[in-house]
DNA sequence: CCCATATATTTGTCACACTAATTATTATTA
DNA sequence: TAATAATAATTAGTGTGACAAATATATGGG
């Protein structure tokens, strides 16, 4: 049965995935960043891009919003980040970097990046150009709603 | 910055990961399987090498004990597998595929590969070689307990 | 045999993903 | 304008992942 090796890349693919959240969580803790993977991923979205919607941010940093309501919750209870009215829409929320959210994107921003890196030694330029069109494609390919 | 690229990567593989998942348990519940994405691959494992104990199923699979407890779990309630006693060590289940569980893989196996296959339609032979040496590659450069 | 240590499983807690349903607001259109 | 549909955010429920602690059993050295 050959079609059983597209099984086999499937698992390689998520096994991946996980060992390296995993491992960044792990030097996270190690380091007592008082933060996870996925929050700071947040953070750094809105470094990039400030005062974006909720909904925005989920788009960009591809979760779906009730996981982002909830990493925000998260982030609120530790001040780094505030929910701020949108002046043009009182559905929504603009999410903001509080200082003390800007201070803690300055003290990390330096050990995370050190951390990601390590993932990604023995490898080199052409490999990454692979993987990224190897990953888009997949991506493309499974595209449920059509919604982009 | 040159180092931003490697977070970029890491949200890349983790995202179409995510992805991956997402797509096969949306065809999964399209189908009515009554089973998730993570219990099916514990059937497969259990057909291809019957009676594992959990730990053993664990390790085959990729996933930690207390998870792999709770899939367990849920298996058993769907009358799926049973957990038989280990004859050579009474702090041990072996896990067993029900009439049952043997059925559901029979009758899923077919859909559930052309499921899979979706995800890999526009890439070659080639591209799948690099794909699965970078992954391992990855994997090995994060190994945390060197338990391996 | 007794004790310390190791192992297999379970339980508890927190975080995240996905679905469906709810609420409040905005946009549409009849 | 009034009714309807669409949208932003939230909540609830289930499943999964990681980690720590607890329990029961095994195994080794004295």
């Amino acid at each position: 049965m050959l079609t059983e090796q597209y099984n086999a890349y499937s698992f390689l693919l998520e096994r991946t995935a996980r060992r390296i959240k995993q491992y960044a969580q792990y030097q996270f803790n190690c380091g007592d960043f008082g933060i996870t993977v996925d929050q700071w991923s947040i953070l750094k979205s809105l470094r990039q891009h400030a005062d974006l919607s909720q909904k925005e941010l989920a788009e960009y940093c591809g979760k779906d919003q009730p996981t982002l309501t909830r990493i925000v919750d998260l982030l609120v209870g530790k001040n780094l980040v505030e929910r701020r009215a949108n002046p043009t829409d009182r559905r929504s929320f603009v999410v903001h970097l509080t200082p003390e959210g800007e201070r803690k994107i300055d003290t990390l921003t330096v050990n995370i990046n050190e951390i990601r890196m390590h993932a990604w030694q023995n490898l080199d330029e052409a490999d990454f150009e692979h993987l990224k069109r190897i990953l888009n494609t997949i991506y493309d390919n499974l595209d449920i709603g059509g919604k982009s």
